[in-house]
DNA sequence: GCACGGCCGTGACAAGGTCACAGACAAAAC
DNA sequence: GTTTTGTCTGTGACCTTGTCACGGCCGTGC
């Protein structure tokens, strides 16, 4: 059993030429893609994670999705099928293991390989999925709501280790008013913040600011 | 010549299975999916214009992309690839002709002919491209500039036959607000409103409004 | 004439983003 | 131990934008 089993039943042709492929193991912290780049291959987390987050004019982020085992960052998938140069930025947050697959040898795959071509829609699915839910919350939604969600999505146990400004830009919004939400939330009692990390007191009151 | 050459060089038997389907005319201001429906064939417009948009609890609504003809509304493959529902709502903006290709077929000619998959994936990079060029207009983007663009966009000749309630759902923002950015242009006689239209009257200030 | 419905303008307010600080704390340098 | 430096956090002031609640305008139909 080796990584090739996220793509599911590939054919024995596929699985040979892909597992020829080395991973390579990229430290924490460090820009995979950037604005306008142009991918050359297609890569696949094996562990660890990338970030997906854009940039405004002002210096405030927004998170577009983040990479885990088992996935890949299909937006360098626009690349290689037709002309989107890639958008926003790919940052390591932790040491990660990721897989190339070289642009004519994807190609190649996406041809033959029925498994594979599913594991790439599939993959193109969620994504798309996952940026109109968040186009939705940024047009529509409450910065309380995205604040009490992140926070919940992010406890390990009932704290949350991060600092204001990872989480503003988590959720797109300033480091200031994530500042004052916080105390906000700290004076109705939900929460006790103090320098990186959130302890969570009032799980219920959070998920119903969460809107559930 | 038929509306097949929108997918390139298709095989001779995905040709023959295709050539079939009889289209359907779609008469303006209907809409054909809605939130949560889960689609059961693959749309291609030949003719006319389909809107997709999201719309708020607040009533607010923000557009999506526009499908024109040649084009497929490739949220709904989402829903025959995957299990993505379908969000957002597609409406007729103009009598609209579609082939529907049943998903059976859909699947069937996907796995068969490059031509047809290359489109698909196409359509698919160029929408996740238009989402998030739109994420981040919304995110941060003014509301001055995407006015001034969708001006520019919409306008035949030197006017734009829209309401401002038409305008402000394009851009995802408020009438109110069109009203007095509206307004503001005006004053600057970068424009001259009128009911149901905005004749522009100084493209190069507009352009410059609009980030270029 | 009048009523009605689709547009449009406006004032008041709330939420959130931007700017400009100042204080608080931790790790490193001295 | 003290100082320094950089990171994190709190706050006030201000601007843009979204929301609510109107009221007025115009065209169509009666």
């Amino acid at each position: 059993m080796t990584w090739l089993s996220v793509f599911g039943d590939l054919r024995h042709d596929t699985r040979a030429e892909l597992e020829v492929l080395q991973s390579r193991v990229v430290p924490r912290g460090v820009d995979l893609f950037s604005h306008g780049d142009r991918a050359h291959s297609f890569p696949v987390v094996l562990s660890g994670r990338i970030d997906v987050s854009l940039t405004g004019p002002s210096g405030r982020e927004i998170l577009l999705y983040s990479v885990e085992s088992g996935q890949s960052c299909i937006q360098t998938t626009l690349g290689l099928l037709g002309d989107e140069p890639y958008s926003g930025v790919a940052t390591t947050v932790a040491e990660t293991e990721v897989i190339r697959i070289p642009k004519p040898m994807f190609l190649r795959v996406m041809d033959s390989d029925p498994a594979f071509r599913g594991f790439v829609l599939r993959s193109f699915g969620q994504r798309m999925g996952d940026l109109t839910r968040l186009l939705e919350a940024v047009a529509f939604g409450r910065v309380d709501a995205r604040l009490a969600q992140v926070l919940l999505d992010l406890a390990e146990g009932d704290v949350v280790r991060a600092t204001q400004a990872d989480i503003a830009a988590r959720i797109g919004s300033a480091r200031e008013v994530v500042s004052r939400k916080l105390d906000a939330f700290a004076k109705a009692g939900w929460v006790v913040t103090d320098r990186g990390e959130v302890q969570l007191r009032d799980l219920p009151a959070l998920r119903r600011a969460a809107g559930l």
